[in-house]
DNA sequence: TCCACTAGACTGACCGGTCTACTCACAATC
DNA sequence: GATTGTGAGTAGACCGGTCAGTCTAGTGGA
């Protein structure tokens, strides 16, 4: 058996992904996880503190994705990008695509906490950067244009793609996911 | 001096852009607009009833935006299309650049109530569906291929608009609308 | 007179967070 | 090796505050 943070934790990237920060109440997950109020507040300090606890957690997957997929050297570097992408997309599936939590809190919670902001922005740069990276190496082997810009065609990808997952989200279908990778990509190889 | 259930809307719209639904309490919006509860629950139903109202209405601005930029024919029909996402963009800047009311309603909501979602959805397909229209006359003048298709690539340009909005409220900073209206439109025309 | 509307006190439920009591594995002591 | 002390973790009753929503009273124009 998980120890109770653990179990917490899990539990958290369930019910945020579902319900985000503020529809989700500290009993629903107590209740859900049979693990009593004291437990909680001994391993977190506040419901705040969890919900980081908890993105960071959702962080740790996301690289795990990220390694899996640009570390791949069987696939040229784009197809390593993309296939980070369309894990995410796999993902989303299992979760019965409720999109992406870092879209979900950012979306929610940004108009009023600035320490939650700063974090999820933190993540959208950490991922982007990474997918950078790869790009500049698709760059420099000729899959894309020698004046592409890696970095802010990172960010691109990665904006366009949180905007197809809240329309996913909200049409529990993974369709937006796979129009835009066909668009952008195709679009990336073609020009700068 | 605006009707008190005009007042309300309005306050609506800026509240509930800047705070989401669950983190806005009636109360707040009651001080800042200095109206007793009574009114309030006079003219709503519920604030489920008021938040949807104000959808309503915020989806009355986005029309208006939809009419001035569609309907300027002095503009090639891409050109309008364009020109409705700069405008929308000039009113994130208006308010501060806190994003598109539809994405982080949708994405706070969708999770929780299905209503709220479908309502959500429809203001998307309204949106996107005018938008295919104008890229359907931009087919026809030749300035998409014979073989795009206009509401794919309308929900397209819709999806990844949501997205560079969401990074742009995280940032608060234009720079993501931008930078997606040159990266979609100038590979739009490029290829199907 | 009538009724749309204003006015705000009030209600019960629920919120995040605190508090004290308790359990139990394990280390220190003789 | 039995006894005792210690502290991490469990357990849930309880707290003040806030929530959405209700209720009754009053107001003012038609």
């Amino acid at each position: 058996m998980a120890t109770t943070r653990e179990r917490l934790l899990e539990a958290g990237l369930r019910l945020l992904l579902e319900h985000g920060y503020n529809d989700l109440g500290i009993q629903v997950l107590l209740k859900e996880t049979g693990i009593p109020k004291g437990s909680f507040y001994h391993h977190f300090r506040s419901k705040e503190d969890f919900a980081m606890q908890v993105v960071d957690r959702y962080m740790e997957e996301v690289h795990q994705g990220l390694d899996l997929s640009l570390g791949d050297t069987r696939l040229a570097p784009l197809a390593r990008a993309r296939r980070f992408f369309e894990l995410s997309r796999d993902k989303y599936r299992r979760d019965g695509y409720m999109g992406c939590m870092l879209g979900g809190l950012g979306q929610e919670l940004s108009g009023v906490n600035a320490t939650f902001a700063a974090r999820i922005e933190a993540c959208f740069g950490e991922i982007s950067g990474r997918i950078a990276s790869c790009l500049e190496e698709a760059r420099q082997q000729g899959e894309l244009p020698q004046d592409a810009d890696p970095r802010e065609l990172a960010n691109l990808l990665l904006n366009c793609w949180e905007g197809a997952a809240l329309r996913s989200r909200l049409l529990r279908d993974p369709a937006p996911l796979d129009r835009m990778l066909d668009f952008t990509f195709s679009a990336a190889t073609r020009a700068s």
